[in-house]
DNA sequence: CGGCATCCACTTGGATACTG
DNA sequence: CAGTATCCAAGTGGATGCCG
């Protein structure tokens, strides 16, 4: 394998590398969303499941992914039961420049889409109201 | 359901909409590569397939998908065999903050993981290599 | 050549129950 | 409370073959 890549260059593979890295940390159904809540406030482990409404497990393998890349930290709260506060690092902040270029191209996609003479399907409907 | 949403204010659940709907366009195995090399120029069906190294099947797929996002256009070319060329629209090049943006923190995000002293497991790097 | 159909492996997300 | 184990449903990406 690795015959014919289309990056004929190591700037555009690294590049390509780059923008890969950051995709594989923001894709996902709850990575945005667990940081959305975190950079509001630091939250404990049950709040977050209960505020976004995701069940311990996933939770869990989330928290310990965004743990890896340093945009949260993990804190064992010496109390009764124990609990354990989760807090969004300096790092996750620095990912706002993405958050803003995702929300304004969204929005102009938007009204790319929908501002248009009779859209040809209803597939393209559903596909972004889901 | 729908029950507790974490976010309170009509503007963030609006906002979020807006950065899913980019996550939705740019997320997945081969949507980028595809915009990118068609950015380049536009090419025919085999070509691409080639190119990139894709099943027919999938390049298929994702092509659709980009038309409905008005990213690409399908042109039929009357040939003998037939041929189809795919060229990127003008809205795919706005999607050039977007990139632009996630490929500065891919590179901020790598220095902020790698440039530390002794990475904790080596999970990360596998995470990072994939 | 373009692209759909079939079948398949792997990943992602989830419900539930259980342990320290 | 925090987190794991098990089991499972759905989605995604892929190999191969076929057809106009």
């Amino acid at each position: 394998m690795m015959e014919s890549r289309p990056y004929a260059s190591r700037e555009c593979r690294d590049a390509y590398r780059a923008v890969r890295d950051t995709l594989d940390v923001v894709s996902g159904k709850w990575k945005l969303v667990i940081l959305a809540v975190l950079l509001e406030e630091k939250q404990r482990f049950k709040e977050l499941s209960r505020k976004i409404g995701i069940s311990p497990r996933i939770l869990s393998k989330e928290l310990q992914e965004l743990e890896l890349n340093k945009l949260v930290t993990r804190t064992v709260c010496d109390t009764r039961p124990v609990t354990v506060e989760y807090a969004a690092t300096e790092h996750a902040q620095t990912l706002g420049d993405v958050i803003h270029a995702m929300h304004q191209w969204g929005q102009l996609h938007h009204a790319t889409i929908v501002g248009q003479p009779r859209p040809k399907t209803s597939e393209l409907e559903r596909a972004l109201e889901k």
